[in-house]
Order: C-alpha cells, then structure tokens, then sequence
DNA sequence: GGGAAGATGTTCT
DNA sequence: GAACATCTTCCCT
C-alpha cells in the first residue's frame, strides 16, 4: 500500500501507446483542489495512435488545439466536445502525437464532492464518473489543465499507482467515433458497474 | 463571418 | 431509442 499514492513515471508514458492504456486500468486518477482531495480508479481507457490513425486529433496535423501532444509523454491533454470536457493522458516520445483518453472511473475519495460538482440530479452513483466529460466535471477539470505533468505529487492532477488488485481486462473497438471504428483500442475492468455505454 | 462536424450528456417519448 | 442543448475548431466563402 505504501506506493498508493506514488505517481506514474514519466518512462510509464514513454511506451507504445497500447500497453499504456492497457497499463492504465486500475490506476489512480487523483484531483487536488485546495484541500481536497478527489481520487477515482481508472476503469475505462482508449488508445489513440496519433498521426496515422484517423481518429485522433492529431491526424489533423499540429494545430494550437493539439500542440501538447507531440511534446513530452505524461502530460493532461484536454480538449472540449460540445460543451463538455475530456482528458487524456499523452504517450509516447515528443514528437509522436499520441494519448491515451480516459473514459471512465470508480469513485474512491471525495465522492460527496464530485456528486456537488456534477449536481444534485445525479440519483445514482454509477453516474458520477462513468463517461469521458462526466468524469471531468466530477472532477472540476478544465482548460486550465491543459499540458499539467501529470506524474509529480506536487500538481493539481496526476495518475497514480494505486494497489493492483486483480481483474480481468476486456478488449473492444472505441466508442463514440466514425472514423476508424473498428480498431480494438478500448480496454475496460471487466464486468465493473462504472464503465460507460 | 458562416456553417458543419465532433473522442458527449441530458431529457424526453 | 431519438431529439436537442452546447461550444470549440476548422474550412470555406
């Protein structure tokens, strides 16, 4: 238990991004605002190669919008979608524009706070964190984040290693795109109540 | 300056 | 399961 709270390596991030998002599963995302402090377990997460996979934003070449990820591996890449917010983490060696979105969590800490930020609407716990911008507005993450190094302790977002309890991990094609549907890029916990539809 | 598309979410029927 | 709210980016005129 005592690497709980430690957070990922900057060589964690720095491999193909495939194993990362496999190797994200189980993770912790962890949010600290002032005093407090959020943590979810990363259930849910999806790969995105970079230039030649088209589904990624950054096929579209090196805009302002996708700027973070062709730096370093290890950093918040956020981005906004009709409103709502999502964050991935970058993969990868600068120059590579890969990441790795995460798409859905387990609350662990603070869930009276995320159920305030998310509003009072929410009836059930599942829906706190089980999406890709419901996540980010449990979590009261923003553009401010944009390119935060998410593998040191002192930064308002980081991932950390948590315990690695066992699961099974479940292989599927990505949610919610067009282009480039059919890849298999999406890793899930098995049979855990807090991944998306 | 306009318009369409998009890695979504909520609220209806 | 379908409509629509919402908003940034990119491409076109």
């Amino acid at each position: 238990m005592e690497n709980t709270n430690q957070p990922l390596s900057y060589d964690f991030f720095n491999r193909p991004t495939l194993e990362v998002a496999r190797d994200l599963l189980g993770k912790l995302l962890v949010r600290q605002i002032g005093e407090q402090v959020l943590i979810g377990k990363i259930v849910e997460s999806e790969a995105y190669l970079g230039s030649y996979d088209p589904a990624a934003h950054a096929a579209v070449g090196r805009t302002k919008r996708t700027e973070i990820l062709f730096g370093e591996p290890g950093r918040a890449y956020i981005f906004q979608l009709r409103g709502h917010h999502c964050v991935n983490a970058t993969t990868e060696e600068a120059g590579n524009p890969a990441c790795v979105l995460i798409r859905a969590l387990e609350p662990l800490l603070g869930r009276e706070y995320m159920w305030q930020l998310r509003g009072s609407k929410i009836t059930k716990e599942t829906n706190l964190t089980n999406g890709p911008g419901r996540l980010c507005q449990a979590f009261e993450i923003n553009m401010s984040h944009y390119g935060v190094d998410l593998t040191t302790l002192n930064s308002p977002l980081y991932i950390a290693w948590g315990n690695s309890d066992h699961f099974e991990i479940e292989v599927t094609s990505r949610i919610g795109i067009t282009k480039a549907a059919d890849k298999p890029f999406r890793f899930t916990i098995k049979n855990n109540p807090f991944v998306s539809k």
